[in-house]
DNA sequence: TAATAACCGAGACGGTACGTCAAGTCTTCGG
DNA sequence: CCGAAGACTTGACGTACCGTCTCGGTTATTA
């Protein structure tokens, strides 16, 4: 996946790598920055709360941001929606899904941690691109197989919504500084079915489809 | 504003702070990461560029990353969006806005660390916590609007819908990278307002809407 | 005396200086070295505690080290002894009035700081010779006085002779670290005597000369 | 020696670290406080012209005092007089070889900066006290082979004479700002025996003992 | 079975930036 | 003009982190 060569396997002489080695250490950069914050993820810290040597990390991770972005793979990796026969229920499931893998804890670090070491220019500038966009694959498909059934309006570009499908949650992390809820998701499941929908297709769903339950408060427009 | 306790105004004993090195000193950095990227932005680096201590910059700054977040608010600071009778034109009107703002150079860089540092704990949280509530304040005021006048469903959460009207540009600078066009506004303008509009409101709007025309390159679903 | 520009008794127009200024850095500087070291003797440090500014401060001593030696100076000043007739009863009264005076709490941290500025090349390298000759004076008077007696070889050499009798107190302090006690005058004086007194002259002294007894501790060669 | 704990023979694990970071960083001690001075020895010029990082210094020296203790050692490090059979000879060549080393351009700032360094009190005391007893060692060795000749006196307090050897010249270079030459030399030598001696034994010795004849002006008691 | 190649832990290394501190100067107000 | 207060420049300090390199030593595949 992102970052790491570990695809060694024709296996050429010489010991192997040891497979704990890479493990650990993904499992370390999860640790640090969920107990102790973005500022303690240090290459040293890392070696030594994964008790690994520096040059065995940097042989599979060329740099901190590669070795950044695969752990942030292990927590919000690609997902693949199976065809549910209808918009607003893939639409739901991609989007539960990504609330429940952010509300994770260190998965804000994480990320934000990413953000910046995007924006770096000599750095891991491809594998993050790559990154993104296995995660937007997704949300792609789920549009392609509306246009596909009739649900979604064939002059909705795709790219554009899948955009505005990927925003509003890491917004509402990483900008907003607090974690998605159900109610978030709830709401926006709705307004993108309106926003990609036929006009005549956007009929009251399923009455009472609070799903998981996570938080429900602070509920209604005017306070 | 965020970081610089300007206010001042007292006036105690001992000699004031002088003025310009509070603005050669932003300015400086709004130079150095336009010129040369966030790597460049080394606080001796500013210091010199503007022709200033360091001491004198932390006197007005407690860190590398307030002083960050200070200029970037030179860039993207709150926007007020004035009653143009018609929620289309003023979604279009904040998107426009913002889109430019976003389009200066180093602004992506300025906001990604930002974000980095944001999911610090100890550090700039609360100030920038106002940061970005005072950049979402102009979309729930247009939406309030767009209920005024019926033009938006009663039943939509403004909270949400400020999130998914704010979160696209930015995701599109920071997640994919890419600066957003003219395009991406055309077309988040159209699904928003099927998103949170009446469903007869969602009439074909103006016929030709480009406007402003910085780029329309890759148009149409499948390349 | 040495670096305060203190005559000002013209009295040009304006305001006079406040004597109280003058006194209280003095003071300032003492307790700060005696108290809490070499370290911090700070002129910020100075002026807080003398409760005087720092451009008061400058006005009347052009740097630190010019107010460091005036500090010394009101510790370790010149000395005149009057002529008791004896050269032995001169030197020890010499050696004993330096070594209480070397023994006052600081005074070892007060030299120790006037030995490395006189060592940079810019500084007060006339005022430090100055006040080291102005420490010499009285010494060559006691030898030449015993020249005239008859008590000292006319071919010593006056300059070396004062060398040799101010040196052993001053290193015994800074070199080894120790405060010089009652023990060390009496064989240096025995010591001197010997050196510089005519052959014959060197004649068993007063039996019991301990005078002041301010510790004998460590007697004996072999401990 | 003094600062650098350079027992590390035991070789633990880990790159050992390379004597050539050592040498060189002495090395450009000596070299810039010779040339430029006291003020120049900069921990980043020290490092620039040994081409060293600051981190190997400070692994190697935990203070900038330490490194100049450990700096000056290379000059005036301890000194082993062999047995001449004569303590007039003994001492001449104590005087003498100490004399020589202090002459050498940059040692008084060295030696300076260290009494200074030495007067603060959580510092390298402790090695700077072994620093100057190891320098007396040899004084005291001449004195109590004197002793055992019957050259001199029984009654001499070793420790107060080893200080009356010791004192002059350092005192004539720091506190009276100038290089001791021979001419101090042969005084001192002359004063010493006979303050030390047993009183027949000072008797006049070679005629006319000037040996080197770096600088034998200013001679005469009244001029 | 030996050689060889790649691995591993430990830690030193060069480089670069950080945030702090002190010296000495300058600027404002008030006496 | 003096004095208090405090901002200012300059320049060095000691620390932290990154990514590399160098040891001694281990583990597998090849010869």
């Amino acid at each position: 996946m992102a970052g790491a060569q570990t695809q060694r396997t024709e296996r050429g002489p010489g010991r192997p790598r040891q497979e704990r080695v890479t493990d650990a250490t993904l499992e370390a950069v999860i640790e640090l920055v969920t107990e102790q914050g973005v500022k303690a993820v240090t290459m040293d810290a890392v070696a030594a709360r994964a008790k690994v040597s520096k040059p065995a990390i940097y042989r599979r991770w060329p740099s901190k941001q590669a070795l950044i972005i695969a752990a942030a793979e292990t927590r919000v990796g690609p997902l693949s929606v199976p065809d549910l026969g209808d918009i607003r229920a893939e639409l739901r499931e991609v989007l539960t899904a990504r609330s429940a893998a952010y509300r994770l804890p260190g998965t804000a670090r994480l990320l934000a941690e990413l953000v910046a070491s995007a924006a770096e220019e000599g750095g891991a500038r491809g594998e993050y691109a790559d990154f993104t966009d296995r995660m937007m694959a997704e949300t792609r498909t789920v549009l392609q197989r509306g246009i596909a059934r009739g649900e979604v309006r064939v002059d909705v570009d795709i790219r554009s919504a899948a955009t505005l499908v990927a925003a509003p949650l890491v917004y509402r992390l990483l900008a907003e500084g607090e974690l998605p809820n159900t109610r978030l998701v709830d709401d926006l499941v709705d307004l993108l079915v309106r926003a990609v929908g036929q006009p005549a297709a956007a009929a009251p769903p399923e009455p009472g489809n609070v799903t998981s339950g996570i938080d429900t408060a602070g509920r209604g427009n005017k306070p």
